[in-house]
DNA sequence: GAGCACTGC
């Protein structure tokens, strides 16, 4: 969660103490003189917080003009953090925007907003032309979004050379990244290490300011690498100094166990020695659960935090001097032969193993732990496969060419994704119709679906929703489904909340039943926190959800597409007397084709081509239900098997009436 | 019987 973020204590030293001052003018000099600037700050250097100011000093702003500063994730602490020094109200001279949030004024000179965010506005105006320097932050870390933009800025360089690109990175990274701007340009293909350069980029090291991290490794390998993490923590506490340990494991479940073996082994401790204070960090806690590895351990104990990849990069411990690397991750993976999502641990990269061993050194010298060998690191590969290499682009694809890149094949990517990605998102997005035969962009369809943000099929089911009459409910589905998951509070609860879960229960399937819960909220419910709590809702997800479909609904409003509000009640869903649900699946199979199931005598699905068994993910209500067809929002590969989320029942007829050439292609 | 991390004019 982003907003984790605010608690981070802010790091109140005079800034001109910070490693980036003494390069400060160097800095100026080069991006004066040099269109792109490949700036490699380790973490404490100060670049994200010094340079949009020092660029603003330096005249970059005059004329209205502003300064760029996209972030992976959560700028506001740094926007924050910015206005603080410059002594200004956050959205005046230094703003910020997310999603839902435009903190920025006609005075803002320096914005910090998501990457991502920045690419809608090249849908608006495609060459950012408002902008005097973009600075893309920790473009090391390769997510889909900052690599799109590269591209997109690559490009707007051509028309506009007097813009100014900085991109930050880690050191392993700075020469691809100058070598990508560079192109074909001879010059700066000799560019070398350290400040010199081509005549398009040049790269400036600015020194960070961590302690040096003593680092080690195991002897043989070992075979459970949560029970010898465990015994590490043991063997720090008892015989290591003063400080907190941070155990990097794969996901809540370990988390969950790991926990629970400190906790049962805590008693063996002589009497005398400090406690152990174990706390989990994941992504699926919420906010007020995840404060707790902010607070100082109190007196006689130390904090054991067992965290996923969240405190890799995109949360900062303070006071952490030692570190167990478990040497995996889950990542997300596509597949494009079959359509499925996988979510596998996988070792670790260098580059992900050096990251986790630096956040033992933020305070002082500290040790990190490498639970594998020395020779198991040096096979580890150098860098992450990008994101853009195993995602299902076809998201990408059609924003792609809503910003009017049309040929694909040709775009200039920083690491060209693998042809049967682009080839199977063309696909798709020729099926829901948002792409002609020329794999050209349909008009309305295909630039509408470009501009809303949901994935395209979703975004199908809502454009295709008016013609079956269902709009107001496909708003809500569409909200309540972008939520991902996070709408019954978790499943510990178990009973209590299957009861509860079952008053919100539609029996045709989990979208409708959602919609229930959402039209539950806004009237029963009054929008209110308690309501929730006595639901087991995520008061959090479904204030987030009626954001969503606020903005979805202006969308629509921009299309000068009706929306009349007449919202449905529970009754009409549940009487089944076929009218508003009936629709409603239709409308969902239209946008949904591609992911339709059957139920087999022995409650698993398989694919229409019968080449695929499918499982209902346990929170679906299709979990123990009958049902011939269905459609499904997700799916995922988990372990060896393959669950469906938001599982709804369908007429196999509908299939061929809504996608009459996909089905005909198959069968 | 159960999901890494972020995010969208």
């Amino acid at each position: 969660m982003a907003d984790t973020d605010v608690f981070i204590p802010a790091l109140h030293k005079p800034t001109s103490l910070l490693p980036i001052a003494r390069h400060k003018d160097a800095l100026l000099y080069t991006i004066e003189t040099s269109p792109v600037t490949v700036l490699i700050g380790q973490t404490g250097s100060g670049k994200t917080t010094q340079l949009p100011q020092y660029l603003e000093q330096a005249g970059w702003c005059t004329g209205g003009k502003v300064v760029a500063v996209t972030q992976a994730s959560g700028p506001l602490p740094v926007a924050k953090r910015v206005a603080e020094e410059m002594r200004c109200q956050l959205g005046q001279e230094v703003g910020y925007c997310i999603r839902f949030e435009d903190v920025t004024s006609a005075s803002t000179r320096i914005k910090f907003l998501t990457d991502g965010l920045l690419l809608r506005e090249a849908l608006v105006d495609p060459l950012l032309s408002r902008y005097s320097v973009i600075m893309v932050d920790e473009a090391h870390e390769r997510s889909l979004s900052s690599d799109v933009l590269l591209g997109v800025l690559k490009k707007v360089r051509k028309r506009r050379p007097e813009l100014r690109i900085v991109v930050s990175s880690a050191t392993l990274q700075a020469q691809d990244f100058l070598r990508f701007f560079a192109g074909d340009d001879v010059d700066a293909e000799a560019a070398g290490g350290g400040e010199v350069g081509g005549s398009v980029g040049r790269i400036v090291s600015v020194e960070g300011r961590a302690f040096p991290v003593d680092t080690h490794y195991l002897a043989e390998p070992c075979e459970n690498y949560l029970e010898r993490a465990i015994k590490t923590v043991f063997d720090v506490h008892t015989t290591e100094g003063e400080g907190d340990i941070l155990i990097f494991l794969t996901g809540r479940e370990e988390i969950e166990t790991a926990m629970e073996m400190i906790a049962d082994r805590t008693p063996s401790l002589p009497q005398d020695t400090d406690k152990l204070l174990p706390l989990p960090l994941y992504a699926g806690l919420t906010t007020e659960q995840q404060m707790y590895v902010f607070e100082p351990a109190p007196e006689n104990h130390r904090k054991v935090i067992c965290a996923t990849n969240i405190a890799e990069a995109s949360v900062t411990i303070e006071g952490i001097v030692y570190v167990i690397d478990s040497g995996f991750v889950k990542l997300r993976a596509y597949n494009p032969t079959t359509g499925i999502e996988t979510l596998t641990a996988t070792p670790v990269s260098k580059a992900s193993a050096t990251q986790r061993a630096g956040r033992a050194g933020r305070t002082k010298a500290g040790k990190c732990y490498r639970l594998y060998t020395e020779a198991a690191f040096k096979s580890l590969p150098e860098a992450t496969v990008p994101e853009i290499q195993r995602s299902n682009l076809a998201p990408t694809i059609l924003q792609l060419k809503a910003l009017g890149i049309d040929n694909i094949a040709r775009f200039d990517f920083l690491t060209p994704p693998p042809a049967e990605l682009i080839i199977r998102a063309l696909e798709l997005l020729y099926s829901l119709g948002a792409l002609d035969e020329y794999a050209k962009l349909t008009n309305p369809l295909g630039t509408r679906m470009a501009e809303l943000a949901l994935e395209p099929m979703l975004a199908k089911c809502l454009l295709s929703a008016p013609t079956f009459g269902c709009l107001s409910e496909m708003l809500t589905i569409a909200a309540m489904t972008s939520l991902q998951g996070n709408v019954w509070f978790s499943h510990d609860i178990k009973k209590a909340e299957e009861t509860a879960r079952r008053r919100f229960t539609v029996e045709e399937g989990d979208h409708l039943t959602l919609l229930n819960v959402y039209q539950a909220f806004v009237t029963k419910g009054k929008k209110e926190a308690r309501w929730c709590q006595q639901h087991y809702l995520n008061f959090k997800s479904m204030s987030r959800a009626v954001s969503i479909r606020n903005q979805l609904r202006r969308y629509l409003e921009r299309f000068d597409i009706d929306v009349s509000e007449s919202l449905t009640g529970p009754e009409v869903l549940r009487a089944g007397g076929r009218p508003m649900q009936e629709r409603i699946r239709r409308c969902l199979t239209s946008g949904y084709f591609a992911h339709a199931a059957r139920m087999q005598a022995d409650g698993s699905f398989r694919t229409v081509d019968g080449g695929t068994v499918l499982h209902a993910h346990p929170s679906s209500l299709m979990f123990n239900r009958k049902a011939e067809w269905v459609v499904f929002t997700e799916v995922m590969e988990t372990g060896d098997k393959k669950y469906i989320r938001d599982v709804t029942k369908i007429e196999k007829g509908w299939l061929v009436e809504y996608a009459p050439e996909f089905y005909r292609v198959r069968s």
